[in-house]
DNA sequence: CGTACTAGTCTTTTT
DNA sequence: GACTAGTACG
């Protein structure tokens, strides 16, 4: 029986390539990680290759983990060997040894995105930025781009020349650089773009690597950022033996740098590529996939494929539309209790995926309610609380006295009475004489007008000191119960009154456990190796194979995931594609979206069911949305029961070659009906090219319709311009509006004044035109350009 | 120095 | 609506 017997054609010949480059396009469902396992596999056994000589690299941890099982039992006897990791403990394992050459220390922390934030605003603090003008968000952001890019700080000055705020970015970036560099911390685009730079610099270094890792796989291929890919190709630049996998249809982590064209370009990179495509679906029914196909081949920029199963049709598609997203919830709860209890299945057959994680909420209620049991995956990370922070702050302290953030975390948690006042003294004392802040605390008798908080800083450093002697004595789950006990933390947080304190301290209870856990199954149990393990942790990490309880997640999370019942909730159009997607012009944008939709749909194996509100509170705010036009993608016959009408004609009409914006109110005379039972009313008058709605809007107090249209490769729409609707078009309108509709009133600005507002910032008013039931007004932005938009939902506001 | 209130932001997604 | 950071006040 041959290693190979149990694949189809296409994934054989992907598993028996093992020489080269080849890139392998795997769809949905079809089996890519079978295939990688299996390839692996036929290496050590049928080519004799060292599993040493491997390397198999993933976005997360629980891919990594689960590769690594079937890995191993698959191969067995030296499976160990093999090199199965994340990207970034990979960087880190590497840096760990090597970083010293590029001049850290090798044993850096790792700063996770609150801290870069804190080391951000001290940078702000220092470069007098006024950070309501420039967010230190806006500059990480900016940073992190960069870094993805392999961008460093002087390149990047370099390339700032002539614009202002990137040379205020440039500066603000060689400081917080300097900043993490002098705390011995790398942030998480750091630990990819430190190891490139070690490589490119320590030509023995990387050929040391190359030598080992002589067959390379990736995996999930489409989501590699540029720092990731050319960490690859310097790891394959000698063996060329790189497998890569991948779909391009699931790239979806643009936001974060992933860069899709890696795998369309993967061909130009390797010439002499071998490419293979997995098309067979082994999840899904046809169906789903059909409807996954039609809403994806919208889309220009991909490779062209098309799922396809044996396994037969299957039922057709649920849709559901509700009036509130609270109905919605209930249904969603209701309709998974029901089927559990008829159909004897498990809760664990179910998943609900959302766009946002603030979706989350009120399908919990639901299922809290229905006593059904769940689990969210996703939204405050376990360890991004505070009590978490602070405890692996005081860790962190103990491990790396240089870590300054963490320092001045806990210096003054429980309190001891050390304030602002003394930590800026000490911060500038260490400044002056060039030290850590914590080598600051421990000569804070030599910090001058301290008084008597200089007692209580060394008493603060004494106390560490005291930690790091216990180290060699005492195991790790001593010495954090020391800490804890020592510090009095637990003891305030028990103390504090507060209402949630007791959940605060099973958090911290629970990491007590997690410590005594990576004690018990690491093979050398060390503070840096816990800590590190701990920095690199996604939520789905968490999430275990079995369970009696019903996922909850965005659909980000569940990429990677299968499920018999899948709930797609929150199908509208400002939710998902969400508003921003809708107002942006860069049309990948609603590529990237339309893919979320696609992973969505394909997770699904029997049973997908879709559903929308027509109401819903975002932000504090009631908003009225159409149904997701990815809804309207899918053929009609696929879903069980007739999509509602729009209730006008579709805004492409109106448009054909340019973005152009649109907004229309609800006159809130009508009561609120769901979809499918709409009263015979007249719909509401419309200012021209008013936004899309069904039903009527019901009494409310505030709505938002929002309408944006560009070039979409929707097919089967007339493109009719009627020339009354001309005046409406203009170059370059993107925009949301939203607010109150308490239109009609004359605004306070006129033509010829300047204006603020609070996406677009300021600009002058250069036209006012009275519409049916608001004022429209114009206005040519500083920055953004010519918007127009409705005088009650552009909030402007005049400013001399 | 610590507490209580206010304003602003967020909500797209994460190693 | 919920959280957080910043400010005013005790």
């Amino acid at each position: 029986m041959n290693l190979l017997d149990t694949l189809n054609k296409e994934q054989r010949e992907a598993a028996s390539t093992t020489t080269g480059p080849l890139l392998i396009i795997a769809g949905a469902g079809s089996g890519k990680t079978r295939v990688l396992t299996h390839r692996i596999a036929y290496l050590i056994e049928e080519e004799g290759v060292h599993p040493w000589n491997i390397l198999a690299i993933t976005f997360t941890n629980k891919a990594a983990g689960e590769m690594r099982e079937r890995v191993d039992k698959m191969v067995g006897f030296g499976s160990e060997s093999i090199w199965v990791a994340t990207f970034h403990s990979t960087c880190v394992r590497i840096l760990r040894r090597y970083i010293d050459r590029i001049g850290y220390d090798t044993n850096f922390t790792i700063y996770d995105t609150d801290d870069s934030k804190t080391v951000m605003k001290e940078v702000c603090k220092r470069l007098q930025y006024d950070t309501k003008v420039i967010k230190e968000k806006a500059l990480l952001n900016a940073i992190s781009a960069a870094k993805n890019e392999l961008i460093g700080p002087t390149e990047f000055a370099l390339n700032a020349q002539g614009d202002l705020w990137s040379q205020k970015v440039a500066d603000a970036y060689r400081e917080y650089q300097a900043a993490l560099h002098k705390s011995n911390a790398l942030d998480f685009d750091d630990l990819l773009m430190l190891t490139v730079e070690l490589f490119r610099s320590c030509p023995d270094v990387l050929e040391s690597y190359q030598e080992r890792f002589k067959y390379i796989m990736v995996d999930e291929y489409q989501d590699t950022n540029t720092a990731q890919f050319e960490l690859i190709r310097l790891l394959a630049d000698q063996s060329h033996n790189l497998c890569v996998v991948g779909d391009d249809d699931q790239s979806i982590y643009k936001f974060r740098g992933a860069n899709i064209h890696n795998i369309l370009d993967f061909e130009k990179t390797y010439p002499e590529a071998r490419v293979i495509k997995l098309e067979q679906n082994y999840r899904s029914t046809q169906s789903i996939l059909n409807a996954a196909n039609a809403v994806i081949r919208n889309n220009m920029e991909r490779k062209d494929k098309a799922l396809w199963t044996d396994a037969g049709d299957g039922e057709k598609i649920h849709f559901r539309p509700f009036e509130t997203a609270y109905d919605e919830a209930e249904f969603i709860a209701s309709d998974i209790a029901r089927k559990c209890k008829a159909e004897h299945l498990s809760f664990g057959d179910f998943a609900v995926l959302y766009r946002t994680n603030a979706q989350s909420r009120i399908l919990e209620e639901q299922f809290v309610m229905e006593g059904m049991p769940y689990q969210v995956v996703g939204g405050v990370n376990f360890y991004s609380r505070k009590e978490i922070k602070d405890v692996l702050a005081y860790l962190k302290t103990i491990d790396n006295g240089q870590d300054d953030v963490a320092v001045r975390r806990i210096l003054n948690v429980p309190k001891r009475g050390i304030g602002a006042t003394t930590i800026s003294k000490v911060q500038a004392f260490a400044d002056t004489s060039d030290i850590s802040f914590f080598e600051a605390l421990v000569r804070a008798r030599e910090i001058p007008s301290l008084g008597n908080a200089a007692g209580k800083l060394e008493g603060f450093a004494t106390m560490i000191r005291g930690f790091r002697g216990e180290m060699r004595e005492f195991n790790l789950k001593q010495l954090l119960a020391d800490v804890l006990e020592t510090t009095g933390y637990l003891e305030e947080l028990r103390t504090s009154g507060e209402e949630d304190a007791q959940d605060r301290v099973e958090n911290v209870e629970e990491l007590v456990s997690k410590m005594a856990a990576y004690e018990d199954e690491a093979e050398e149990p060390t503070l840096s190796g816990f800590l590190e393990e701990v920095a690199l942790v996604a939520d789905i990490d968490s999430v275990g194979e079995e369970g009696e309880r019903t996922l909850l997640m965005t659909m980000h999370a569940a990429k990677g995931l299968e499920f018999e019942h899948v709930y797609v909730a929150g199908m509208e159009d400002g939710l998902f594609p969400g508003y921003l997607t809708i107002s942006s012009d860069d049309p990948s944008d609603m590529e990237e979206e339309r893919r979320l939709a696609y992973v969505a749909i394909t997770r699904a194996k029997k049973h997908l069911t879709l559903s929308c509100a027509q109401k819903r509170m975002i932000r504090g705010e009631t908003q009225y949305n159409p149904i997701s036009r990815f809804v309207r993608e899918i053929p009609e016959d696929l879903l069980d029961r007739p999509l509602p009408e729009k209730k006008s004609r579709a805004v492409d009409e109106y448009f054909d070659d340019n973005d152009s914006l649109f907004t229309g109110f609800g006159t809130g005379r009508s009561s609120g009906s769901s979809y499918g039972a709409r009263s015979g009313e007249s719909e509401p008058d419309r200012a021209p090219g008013s936004g899309v709605s069904y039903g009527s809007s019901g009494t409310f107090s505030k709505a938002v319709y929002s309408y944006n249209t560009k070039k979409t490769p929707l097919t089967g729409l007339s493109r009719k311009t009627p020339e009354s609707k001309k005046p409406f078009m203009t170059k370059g309108v993107t925009t949301l509006s939203k607010g109150m509709p308490a239109a009609g009133a004359k605004p306070e600005y006129n033509v010829g004044d300047r204006v603020k507002h609070i996406k677009f910032g300021e600009g002058t008013v250069t036209a006012l035109e009275k519409h049916e039931r608001d004022y429209q007004v114009t206005v040519s932005f500083d920055g953004a350009g010519q918007k127009i938009m409705y005088a009650a939902f552009a909030k402007l506001q005049r400013i001399e």
